[in-house]
DNA sequence: GCGACGGCCTAGAACGTTCTAGAGTCGAGG
DNA sequence: CCTCGACTCTAGAACGTTCTAGGCCGTCGC
C-alpha cells in the first residue's frame, strides 16, 4: 500500500467480508445486531485490509459529537497539568478531545474559531482572557466551560479552584511558623490574580497583621518573580506568598542571588504545584489546585451540558490544599 | 438562540438567501462563479445567521483535507516552542493543524491513533519514541514528518537540526575562552541524546582535547542536571556542555548550591534556547536550534508529500547556532 | 439572424458514515 | 399448518458539504 493510496472504507471491508456496509457499521459500533460468527469474521477481515473509521463522516452523520474542543496556553506548565487531566477524564466517559493552542502570535479568538469549525459538542477553555461578554455570546452557540477563571455570566459554566482559600492557607501556614511580616507577589492582570490577592489581604486581616502585608506586583513568569525579588530586597520580609510557581522560582533566585538564605531568612510559598516545583532543587512549598478533579467535573460538566442535563450550579469552586515542602521555615530570630 | 439548537447550514443560508445551496458554497469559499452584488448578499445573510462551516462535512466531500496532524509531548518547553512556529508556518499556506499530546498517561500510539481517525493529511511527530519501524508502517499510510529525531528509513520524512554540529559550536566556544576540562551531561535515553554525545566527543578529539572529555549520565530534566552536578562536584571540570536547557538549569542550580560561581569557576551551556533560558535571572549560554526554519520545512515537506511532489532529500539538517549569553566566561586561573 | 461564448446560477450526485424500516430465516407455540 | 417473535441482516435515506454538468440569459462576431 504507497501513501496516495485511497484508505479502506466500511465499502471495502463490506465487499471483502461479503456483507451489507450497514453490517460492518454495527460490528464496528460494537453495536447490537450481528452474530458472534460474523462479527469474528468482519473484524478478522478489518483489521486485515487496515480498515480505520472515518470520525469526521461518523461524527457528521450522528449529530452528537463526543468531542471536546479545549483552548490551552503554550508555556504554560499548568495548562500541560491540566491537558493530561482532560485526557484521562474524557478518555473513561468515551470522549475525545481536539485541543487549539494559544500562542505568542494566535490569539484565543483564533483559537476558538478553529474549534468551532471542527463542529466540536462543547468548549473547554483553560484561563480564558477574553471578556466576559464575549465568552456569554459565544455560549449561546455551545455549551463552555471556563477552567480557572471565575465568569459572571448564567450561560457560562465555571469550575476553578478557590483561589482566595488557597491564599488563606499559605498565610496560615506562614503565621504559624511564626510569621508576622509576609508580601505577596501577585499576577498583575492575570486571570484569578485578583482573587488570589483579596485572598492575602483577607488572611493577613484575619490574623490581625494587615498592617504588616505588602503587595508587590509581579506577573506570570519567572523575570516578574526575580523583578519582584529586585524590589523586596531593600526591606525583606520574613515570608513571601506568589501568584504562581513560576513566579516563586524566579523569586527565590532573585533572593538567594540578594545574599538570603530560603528558608533560612525568607521563606516562599508557590501556587499551583507546577510539576517542576516538586523536583528535588527547587522543592517548593506550593498551593496545589486539584488538577485530576477539576478535569474530571469540566469534562462531566461538559457533557452534562451537551446532554440538555440540569446543572445545580454554574460555577463549582474546588478548594485546593497546601503542600508543605522546604521554601518554608521559622522565621530567623531577631538579631 | 439557546445551545441546543441545530447550527445554521449551507441550506438555511441558502433558503434566507432565496438562492442555491451550491451558490452559498461557492460564495463561502470565494470560488468563482457569483456576481459581485449576489456575493455580497450571500455574505450578509450568512453573517446575520451566524453562518459557521463545518470542516467535517467539507472535509469528507472534498477529499484532500487540508489537516495536518500534530503530536507533541507536554511538559516539554521545546514542543511548545515548536508549535508556535508550525501553526505560524501552516497559518501562511493554509493549513490547519490539529494537535494530539502525549502525557503522562497518553503513549505515542493512542496519540496517533487519534489523529488517523480525524483523517489529517499528513502526521507532524515531535521528537517521535516509537521504533523506527513502526513509523516506517504508518508512512505507508500517510506522509510522515519526524521532527528531531534522525529515522534511518526511506519511508519517513525527517526535519533535525544538526545536532553534531551542535556540539562543535559549544565546544569551539569554550575551547576559544581557554577551557580544556569539559564535560558533557548527556540525555540518556532520549532522542538526539546520541548524536549530541557523538558531536561533542568528535568535537574534543579535534581539539586534541580526548583525554580531558567526560561524559556524564543525565536525562531530559532539571533533576538530571542537578544529579550530574551532584556528580561533577566530586572533581569538577571547568566548563560542560548539556543535553539540553531543562538539564542545563537543574545543573546551574546544583553547581551552584555547591558552591561553584557560573561562570567564574565553570561554564555552562544548554542546548534549545527554550524560552526560559533567555529569562534574565538563568541567561544560559546555549545552542539555538532554527524553530521557525524547522517547523516551516516541515510544514511544506508535509505539504509537498501530500500532493505527493518530489522531493530531493528524505532528510533535511538544519544548521543550529550558538547563543552565547552569561554562563560562559574563560575558566579561572590555576591557583 | 444565428451560432458561439461567457457569466451567473442550479440540480443532483458524490463523500463515508449512522439510522430507520423492513426483509428473510428459524424455532416455538397454538 | 400457521403465526409470532427473535434474531440477522440489508437497502436506502439521511448528515452538510463540494463538485460535475448543465441551463438560461445576454452579447458578440459573422
Amino acid at each position: 500500500m504507497r501513501a496516495g493510496d485511497r484508505r479502506p472504507t466500511l465499502a471495502d471491508v463490506a465487499a471483502a467480508a461479503d456483507v451489507s456496509i450497514a453490517l460492518v457499521s454495527i460490528v464496528m459500533r460494537d453495536a447490537p445486531g450481528a452474530s458472534a460468527a460474523t462479527r469474528q469474521r468482519v473484524l478478522e477481515v478489518a483489521r486485515r485490509l487496515d480498515y480505520q473509521p472515518d470520525s469526521r463522516a461518523r461524527l457528521l452523520r450522528s449529530g452528537e459529537s463526543r468531542l471536546l474542543g479545549v483552548v490551552f496556553a503554550v508555556q504554560h506548565p499548568f495548562h500541560d497539568d491540566m491537558l493530561t487531566g482532560l485526557y484521562d477524564a474524557a478518555d473513561k466517559i468515551g470522549y475525545e478531545l481536539t485541543l487549539s493552542a494559544v500562542t505568542p502570535r494566535r490569539d484565543e479568538r483564533t483559537a476558538i474559531g478553529g474549534l468551532l469549525q471542527d463542529r466540536c459538542a462543547a468548549l473547554v477553555l483553560l484561563g480564558p482572557q477574553i471578556p466576559a461578554a464575549e465568552l456569554a455570546t459565544l455560549a449561546t452557540r455551545l455549551p463552555v466551560v471556563s477552567m480557572m477563571r471565575g465568569v459572571r455570566h448564567s450561560a457560562v459554566d465555571v469550575v476553578r479552584t478557590d483561589d482566595a482559600r488557597g491564599l488563606h492557607l499559605a498565610v496560615d501556614h506562614l503565621v504559624a511558623l511564626g510569621h508576622t511580616r509576609i508580601a505577596h507577589v501577585d499576577g498583575g492582570r492575570m486571570v484569578a490574580s485578583a482573587e488570589r490577592r483579596q485572598g492575602f489581604r483577607d488572611a493577613m486581616r484575619r490574623h490581625g497583621l494587615e498592617a504588616y502585608g505588602k503587595v508587590v506586583v509581579g506577573g506570570y513568569g519567572e523575570e516578574d518573580g526575580a523583578r519582584a525579588a529586585r524590589e523586596l530586597l531593600i526591606d525583606p520580609p520574613t515570608a513571601v506568598t506568589t501568584f504562581n510557581d513560576l513566579s516563586a522560582t524566579g523569586l527565590l533566585d532573585g533572593l538567594r542571588r540578594g545574599g538570603l538564605d530560603v528558608p533560612g531568612d525568607i521563606s516562599v510559598v508557590g501556587y499551583d504545584d507546577s510539576s517542576f516545583s516538586r523536583l528535588a532543587h527547587i522543592d517548593l512549598t506550593t498551593v496545589a489546585q486539584d488538577i485530576d478533579t477539576m478535569a474530571t467535573l469540566a469534562v462531566s460538566r461538559a457533557v452534562d451540558r451537551i446532554a440538555a442535563a440540569p446543572v445545580a450550579h454554574r460555577e463549582i469552586v474546588i478548594p485546593p490544599r497546601l503542600v508543605v515542602r522546604g521554601t518554608t521555615a521559622p522565621p530567623p530570630l531577631p538579631p
